[in-house]
This record gives C-alpha cells, sequence and structure tokens, in this order.
DNA sequence: TATGAATGAGCCTTCATTCAT
DNA sequence: CATGAATGAAGGCTCATTCAT
C-alpha cells in the first residue's frame, strides 16, 4: 500500500508510478481512482485516521480510573510503536507536511485537538477523583504529555531504539508522568 | 541562505535552483561549491552543527550541580525554540531523512550520542550528589528525556505551539523531570 | 452536443470524454456508438451536413433571377451567422482540418464543390439572363465569390463583429458583388 | 522552426518535443529558452509580427494614390499567399486561438486593428482624392475589404487553389474592390 | 446497450548535473 | 570563480481505447 511506500521513502519521495506498481495496478489506473498525488495522499490520511482508531488492546472499553487512562496512553503508544512502527513515520511525515499545506495542516489539527480534548478529560477526572494534584495547569500539562508522546514515538523511530529500550522508556515515562500528575508531588 | 529553505519547503523541498537563487549566484555556480546535492545537504548539516553549538544564555560555562544542568538543558531548548524554530525543523526533517540516508543517519547519530553522554553523566552526577534517586536506571532515563526534549520541540513546531505555551510547557516539563529524578519519588 | 464542444474549444480540444459527459452518458457508451474518435468526428460532420442544409428562409423554392439568387447567397449566409455562429465555427476548423486529414479533405472538397457549381449556375445564368457582364470569367468569379463569402464568416466570428456590423458588412459585399458582376462596370 | 510545424500541424497539434528535434535540441534546452508552451506560443507569435512587418514587393515607402493603395493591399497579400503560404496557416491557427485564449486574442485584435486603421486611413484619403464614393460608409467599408482579403487567404489556403487561381482570384478581387469603392458605381 | 474500471502511449514540465566560455 | 546554455532522466497527468460485467 501507499503506506507503506511513504513510510519507506517519505511523503516526498511517495512516487505515483511507485504506488501503482506496488499495488500491482498501472500508472493511469490509480489515476482513475485518486485524480492527483493529492487525492492519493488525502486517501492514505482517511485510511491513516481510520487505522489509529483501531488502536489494538484496549481493554472491552470499560470505565477506568484517570491513573489507568493515563497509563493506557502510554502503553497503546508502545504497543503500537513496536507493532506498527510505519504508522508512526507516517503520522511524523503528516506532521511535516502539515506544516506547509493547510490541508493536511488541518486534518492533523483535527486529530491533535481530538486527543488533546481526551487527555484534559483525563486530567481533569483525575483531579475529581483526588488522585491527581489540583495545582496542576490542565491545558500545560496536557501540552507536556502530548509532547512526551510524541517524542518516545519520534526518538524511538528516528534513534532505532531496540524493542526492550523502547518498552523500558515507554514505562518509565509513564511512571514519570504519574509521579508528576499524583499527589507525592504536591507543592 | 539553504538553511531557511529546509526549514520552509522541507529536505525533499529543497532546490538546487532555489538555493542558488536564494543566495543571489546563478544555478552553476552553486554546482562549482557544492557538486552535488548530497554535498549541499552535508554543507546544510555542518552549518547547523555550528549553529547549534552557540546555545545561547549558557551561563559562562561554569560548573553547575546536576539539578541545574537538568534545568538547563530543557531551557536552553526553550530558548532554542522560541528564536530559531527554523533550526529544529531542519534538525527534524535530518531526523527522517537519516532514517533513509546512511550518511545523515551518521551524522545525526553522532550528535545523538553526544547528547545522551552529556545527558547520563548529568544524571550519574546527579546520583552521586544525591539528589537523584538512585533507583533510576540511566540509560533509560537520558532516552526518557531526550524523547521529552524531542517531543517538546516537534510538538511546539507542528503543533504551532504560542510562545507563552512554549515556556509554560518547557517550565513544566522541567519540573516534572526534577520531581521524577528527584528524591521524593523514591521506590 | 459534440458540436458545441468543437465550437467552443476547437477540433483538437474536443475530448472524448467531454463529450460524453455533455451528453449525460458514460465514457465508454460513447466509445460503443462511435468507436473512433474519428467516427465520432465524421459523426459531427454528417451532422452539420443536414443542418447546413436547412438554411432558413429559402423563399419557397421558386426559381429566382440570377441577382436575387446572388443576394440570396449573401443573405442566407448572414442569417445564419447571427443565428447559428457556431456553424461556422466548427465549418472553419473542419477546413483547417481538412489540410490536414484526407477525410476530412474529401467531404470538404465535396461541399465546396457543390457549393462552386452552385455559384457557377447562378453567374452563367445571370450571364445568359443579360444582367451580368460577359467579361467576367465564370470560375474566377466563383472563387472570388466564394473567398468573399467565407471570408465574412471568418472575421465575423474571429474579429467578433456586433451583429450590426455584420448585416451591413453582409449588405454591402452583396452589393459589392451586385456592381462588380453588373452591367455598369462593363469594361 | 516552430512556425512550420504549426502550419503542418496546427496550433493544438503543436509538441513541445517535436519542435525541440525539429530545433536540433534537447526536450528540456527548449524548456529553458521558452518556460511554458504558452512562451513558446507567444515565442512563435512575435515571431510571426515581426515576419509579417516584412511584407517583400512594398515599393519603396513612397506616398501613392489611394487606387494604388487598395491596389497594393490585394497584391501584397498575394504574394504572401503564394511565397509564404505557412505564414498564412498560422494567422488563421491563430485566429481561431484567439477566441478561446483571451492573450492570444489581445494580440489578434491589435493586429487586426492596425490593419483596420491602414485601410480605413486609405478609403478616406480615396474620398478625399475624389477617387472613391463619398456615399460608403468607410468603417463598413474596411470591414468587406478585410473580411475579403482575409477570405482569399483562408480560402486559397484551405481549397488548395493553384498559384494560377490565386493570382486571379487575387486581381478580379481587387478589380472589384476598385468598382465598387469607384465613382462608376455612384448610386 | 450501458458502464466502471483498466491501460498504454504520450506529453509537458522539473531537476540535478555538465560543459564551454 | 562565475555563468548561460544544454541535457538525460524521470514524474505527474491526460486521453483514446478496451474489457468484463
Amino acid at each position: 500500500m501507499a503506506m507503506d511506500l511513504i513510510a519507506t521513502k517519505g511523503f516526498e519521495g511517495l512516487r505515483f508510478q511507485e504506488v501503482a506498481h506496488e499495488a500491482g495496478i498501472n500508472n493511469a489506473t490509480l489515476s482513475y481512482h485518486f485524480a492527483t498525488k493529492e487525492e492519493l495522499i488525502l486517501g492514505v490520511m482517511e485510511h491513516l485516521g481510520r487505522e489509529m482508531q483501531q488502536t489494538p488492546g484496549r481493554p472491552a472499553e470499560r470505565p477506568v480510573s484517570a491513573r489507568e487512562e493515563l497509563r493506557l496512553e502510554f502503553e497503546s503508544v508502545g504497543r503500537l510503536l513496536l507493532k506498527r512502527p510505519k504508522l508512526f513515520v507516517v503520522l511524523i511525515e503528516l506532521s511535516m507536511r502539515a506544516m506547509r499545506d493547510p490541508v493536511t495542516g488541518n486534518a492533523v489539527n483535527m486529530m491533535d485537538e481530538h486527543w488533546r480534548q481526551h487527555l484534559t478529560s483525563v486530567i481533569e477526572q483525575g483531579k475529581r477523583e483526588g488522585i491527581f494534584r489540583a495545582g496542576v495547569d490542565t491545558e500545560t500539562a496536557a501540552t507536556v504529555l502530548m509532547a512526551q508522546i510524541k517524542g518516545l514515538g519520534f526518538h524511538a523511530l528516528t534513534g532505532k531504539l531496540k524493542p526492550r529500550e523502547i518498552e523500558r522508556a515507554i514505562a518509565e515515562a509513564a511512571r514519570q508522568a504519574e509521579i508528576w500528575l499524583g499527589l507525592e508531588g504536591e507543592t
């Protein structure tokens, strides 16, 4: 699929012809379905969105405590990082592209906003549950968490971390977040 | 300069002609100095390396405590992020390129390794000074820190964070690291 | 219809798909009726031929004098030019195409020959009737008339003449032809 | 040259590659001089304009009578038609293109307007000289003359008239114009 | 008949690189 | 050192045509 190619060669290294060849179809046939390269990329983005939804391992949708939610956030990223690293490569490429192309920008913004809201609600929940410090600024905390998680993905891929290193870093980062947000750190 | 162009259009969007035009010289003249695009990029990388060294605000090279060093790490990134965001864009582009091109890969690896050693020594120093928990795995901690800081840069740029948001996130992330590595979190 | 498209975009600007879309049918359905573009153009030519026959305003087929016939020739062109300008655009396109494609060439030749014979007979009739000078070379006169009338169409369309200008030019050209062929100009 | 190709294959049949090949240069080399096909066509138009100026046989620029001027108008077209028929083909193609492309439209309009003004001044001069009827509407007369001359070119080329036929038609058309504008036809 | 999908051929254009001056 | 010109290779896209349903 196109996604693999993007992961392998980057967004701009994406060749219309190559995607077609990879899909086992003709150059023009791909143009029939995706009239332009832009459309093709939009298609990839939609596909990516759908694939991201299906984060594996989410335990049966049951409501969980904020602390567990937080831990889940890290763990699911870790799992995805190990099982579908290409997804992240494409995501990063997408983010870079978003800096230049407004259309991609919107899509990425929406995904980020979605994520931020989820994190925000988790943090607020934690505060209400009394397991997170009331002193933390929710928005800033969400920003830091997003940065941390994104950074884990980015560093893991570009730094070519080994699976074990990834697991440990993820676990430690989760612990760090818990400590930080938890009551022990009360100021 | 070429760097601005990379920051603006990305690495693959870098056009030989454009760089030449931007520099006010002829197409072929640039080829005279950098025979190939590869060389040009190498030039950019060297330039970037030199520019990164000059992190502004490093307070007079005096030896400092590990805690201060740690805080400095975050602060200097924050400053760079606000004053020279393009530097980071190029760095990220470089990291992505490193995944595909071995030459770039080596260069990026060296920079990362350099950085990791610095962080490692800081953490070890902190342990010796008795202000950091002895229980933390130094390597993992360094990894998490690198991920966090890279993530702050990545998220700040691709998420188009406002200066104030960046400052707060940086400060909060630094605090998070301190708490996490500090003795309060002793397990 | 295809003719409108030809008038709008020219013969080479004629796209199979566009014609199909205009006709509200599928790409392949048009291919079913006109297997190739060549066939499609032939179809257009036939359609054009039929449409040209129905020159409106021809007064009830009655035999008329040569002078009236001559005037009619101009008038009917003028009417067509005002009411169905696209017909002329296609005709001109066809003539140009005829220079390159022998098939079209034959068709156009036949139409021209048909027209020339009509003009020739009118001139001869005028001579017999004693209202046209005997000194004119019939063939040359026919040629000049054809050139004049074609030129009126060509100039009216490409020069974007206004209806009033067209009417006046047609009337004046008709007068010119009469004077020229008439006895007053006897040499 | 590109002009020959246009004359041979029409404007839309003009292939960038073919022009390059004809010029004995590379595909991309042509792009270097004419960045786009549009530019190439503009180049052709300029070239055409320059070539049209050099109407051969204009007798030494001396002022002549209106009648001679009128005759010259026809004769020079006749000469051009025999010696450089391709010039006319391109001109007709250009006129057709002008119906669709505004840029070409302007260029063609300017040439036509230039020509019209010349004809207008000749007719007015003739009236003043007392050799042309005062009754003719100058503008309409100019229009008819332009139509006639354009028609001669168009018909000669698309009808594949032989040189002799062209000469005769030109001569007869000139005579027709003289008679028509002359005093003999006084109404 | 009608159509969605597929395709080969070709065209314009871009780009890094080379070369003569 | 500098440059205008030239070029091969490749890429995205269009289009008439074909085919299975």
